[in-house]
DNA sequence: TGTAACTCCCCTCCG
DNA sequence: GGGAGTTACA
């Protein structure tokens, strides 16, 4: 049989991963070795195969990554062709393939967003509501404070540790499989005293999330892995699938790990794809142990190794490469390319913060005149708020960007109210967001919001209860306007929208396999948009009292109800926003049309698996990269150097890693006008050589340059005012 | 008893 | 800026 063209595009590497048969297959892809191109390739070989496209699963690391995917396969013409047209199943289908095409499509997205999907199909089996809700980490944060509070840990006079430090213990023990106690001694020593008050809170918490029907992200992957040991569910879920591709599996942790296993079930049929040097996400319990040890997990797994670098210039890949030559735990890989340029990557000495700032916009400019288009260029930052300098001069300058990763919308007090009000109408046991909401109301504090609950928890959760309901008299105004506004969104019912719990609703009655919920009594089906528009309602004079900056707040609540409209059902829309938020509305200089032309302002983190013409590494500085938060201990040294890694092989054509030599000092540090700053330690001056040295020079420092500076900074505390 | 106003810290990456 | 804890007032 002759082989299709499309093939012959590969190299034999690839090739080799793409037509490889049944059974486990790892491959290790280093930094644009075309590792997208490479899977896509294998999903079009095995619907080729008459593999049906509804019995494959893709589980990426992010959705973008999967749509990505698809569009790849898409993209080859034999696929189009196939009887098998590919589309992408979301893992919660939000807007999903049309109604009219009823082709089978494959299963794609995250473990959480698969997990969320497939528990809601055959949760029942680990005693799981359809309806539960999905908590994101600050609804899982204050679950914990509340708890915290009840069981009187936070009055000890040993500090016990904070909300989110609990929830990170919480997590690490969940994601890493480990007992509490190995946890606290190598990762929270500081808390190991504490281990008797986390356990209790810990099962309080653990029974607290099942009294009202909520799963936090662990939990999702927690009860998918339970699901998968139940002998009837988890075989029958086991079975689906012929063909299971994950992607970024060095990213994944032990819990995703063991689900992987007992997913493959017999068949084996697993594709597993990953570069231990990109690993980044250790601080959420993602182990590189996994790839390492996929050969033992699935004995006899064939091994193919991608070491062709197609994206970046040979320059940057050595610079690149020297990086990790000082890495102490390295799987050789040493990433070669075609791609010839006499240019090195450049290492831009600052003077200041400021200059840094100029010389980005100046070069963005420059490459933009030379035909590098923004969309073709980045800027990469640590951490979110370090690119705000950089925001007010691109501003200031007309230079378009968005800006991927950092504060979400999702955490912006005013959002996470209005989704209170929504997630108590999908699940009225979701105390959390209850406390929220009556939080709003004047006049109601912890007490009264808790005699309330009491209320409610007693009265079956019905809404037509609650103005029966005793509270102080000062907030009774208020509190029947909430009254009235559930009364009415809960129709004529006089209950909320999902009042049952496990085994309440028709057993008969289960989710269609496939496709977005057809339920034609589901109240929630057509009036979103609608519900929204009178939560605003009631929620607006509430907001503009309570907080500052009303008309930004505003502005996102608009957006969150044109986002609504987009979905079927408000637990769609929950779960949807929970598990892939938009990636953010910080751009404040406004968003920019789809046809224009916009820089990408990221953190290295959201860059993952993305690459540009020119890419620009801000803040190489010790102390920010590395972060000084993470120099605990080698292991997250070793992955900030990972990160660094990753940053510089984003980098087509041209990489520039700037650092300032000094910052300014912040109006509550007294004394040091300034501090010195130097380069990050993972570009020792023994590998200097592989960068051109660019040390910008600096006109004689002015009053006129000082008063810019303070502009400059003040404008910095201005950006963080658009998200009070 | 419970709420509102005040002060003193600290601030990472993400599903 | 915002969370956590403390104090002042209804």
């Amino acid at each position: 049989m002759s082989e299709p063209a499309w093939l012959a595009e590969l190299n034999p590497q690839q090739r080799a991963a793409a037509t490889h048969g049944d059974g486990p297959l790892l491959i290790i892809a280093g930094a644009g070795t075309g590792k997208t191109k490479t899977l896509a390739a294998r999903v079009v070989c095995l619907l080729q195969r008459g593999v049906p496209a509804d019995r494959i699963l893709l589980l990426t690391f992010t959705r973008r990554a999967a749509q990505e995917m698809i569009r790849r396969t898409q993209a080859y013409p034999s696929a189009s062709r196939s009887e098998n047209a590919i589309h992408l199943n979301h893992g919660t289908e939000l807007q999903s393939a049309p109604a009219t095409c009823h082709a089978p499509s494959i299963w794609g997205g995250t473990f959480h967003a698969i997990a969320n999907r497939l528990l809601r199909q055959y949760g029942r089996a680990v005693r799981l509501a359809p309806e539960f809700s999905v908590w994101d980490q600050t609804d899982a944060e204050d679950a914990l404070n509340l708890l915290r509070q009840e069981l009187g840990l936070h009055s000890r006079e040993k500090r016990f540790p904070k909300k989110g430090t609990c929830l990170d213990i919480y997590s690490r023990c969940v994601n890493s499989r480990r007992p509490l106690a190995s946890v606290l001694k190598r990762d929270f020593p500081w808390c190991v005293e504490c281990e008797d008050g986390l356990k209790r809170l810990f099962a309080a918490y653990t029974e607290f999330k099942e009294r009202q029907q909520a799963l936090d992200y662990d939990d999702l992957l927690l009860f998918w892995l339970a699901l998968m040991k139940t002998p009837d569910a988890g075989a029958r879920i086991a079975e689906r699938f012929d063909h299971i591709l994950v992607d970024e599996y060095q990213d994944t942790n032990k819990l995703q790990g063991e689900i992987l296993l007992r997913l493959a079930g017999k068949k084996r049929n697993v594709t597993v794809c990953g570069d231990d040097a990109q690993s980044i996400y250790g601080f959420r319990a993602a182990t590189v142990r996994n790839i390492l040890d996929f050969p033992k997990q699935f004995p006899g797994a064939a091994i193919i190794t991608l070491e062709q670098n197609y994206r970046s210039v040979q320059p940057i890949l050595d610079a690149a490469n020297a990086v990790m030559g000082y890495a102490r735990q390295r799987f050789t890989k040493n990433l070669w390319s075609n791609r010839r340029s006499d240019q090195r990557p450049a290492l831009v000495h600052c003077l200041d913060e400021a200059q840094q700032c100029r010389f980005v916009c100046r070069q963005v400019l420059e490459h933009l005149e030379a035909g590098v288009p923004l969309r073709k260029q980045a800027v990469l930052v640590r951490t979110a708020h370090w690119s705000d300098m950089l925001e007010v001069e691109l501003a200031r300058r007309n230079i378009p960007f968005r800006k991927f990763g950092g504060l979400r919308f999702l955490e912006a007090a005013h959002v996470k109210d209005l989704l209170a009000l929504l997630r108590i109408l999908q699940n009225p046991r979701d105390e959390v967001s209850w406390c929220r909401v009556l939080h709003l109301l004047p006049g109601i504090g912890p007490a009264a919001s808790k005699n309330i609950l009491r209320h409610l928890a007693e009265n079956g959760y019905r809404v037509a209860d609650l103005n029966r309901c005793s509270v102080p008299s000062a907030a009774r105004p208020a509190f029947e306007k909430l009254c009235l506004l559930l009364d009415e969104l809960a129709g004529s019912r006089g209950e909320l929208a999902w009042p049952s719990i496990v085994g309440n609703r028709d057993p008969g009655r289960s989710r269609p396999d496939v496709g977005p919920s057809s339920d034609a009594d589901d109240p929630h089906r057509t009036g979103i948009p609608a519900q929204i528009a009178r939560i605003r309602e009631f929620y607006d004079p509430l907001f503009r009292d309570i907080y500052d900056h009303a008309e930004a707040r505003a502005r996102d609540l608009e957006q969150l109800e044109q986002i609504a409209a987009t979905f079927g059902s408000c637990e769609e829309f929950l779960s949807e926003l929970t598990l892939d938020p938009p990636s953010a509305t910080s751009d404040w200089s406004g968003e920019p049309r789809k046809d224009e032309d916009w820089l990408t302002l990221s953190t290295i983190h959201s860059a993952k698996g993305c690459e540009w013409d020119a890419v620009m590494i801000i803040h190489a500085t010790d102390g920010i990269i590395p972060s000084d938060l993470a120099t605990g201990d080698r292991y997250e040294i070793e992955e900030e150097r990972r990160l660094l890694y990753v940053a510089m092989t984003r980098a087509r054509n041209w990489l520039y890693v700037c650092f300032p030599l000094r910052y300014y000092a912040t109006k509550n540090e007294l004394g040091d006008r300034h501090a010195f700053a130097q380069l990050t330690r993972f570009i020792p001056p023994e590998i200097r050589g592989k960068f051109e040295q660019w040390k910008l020079t600096m006109p004689q420092p002015s009053s006129d340059d000082a008063v810019a500076i303070m502009q400059q900074t003040d404008a910095r505390a201005e950006i963080r005012a658009q998200w009070t």
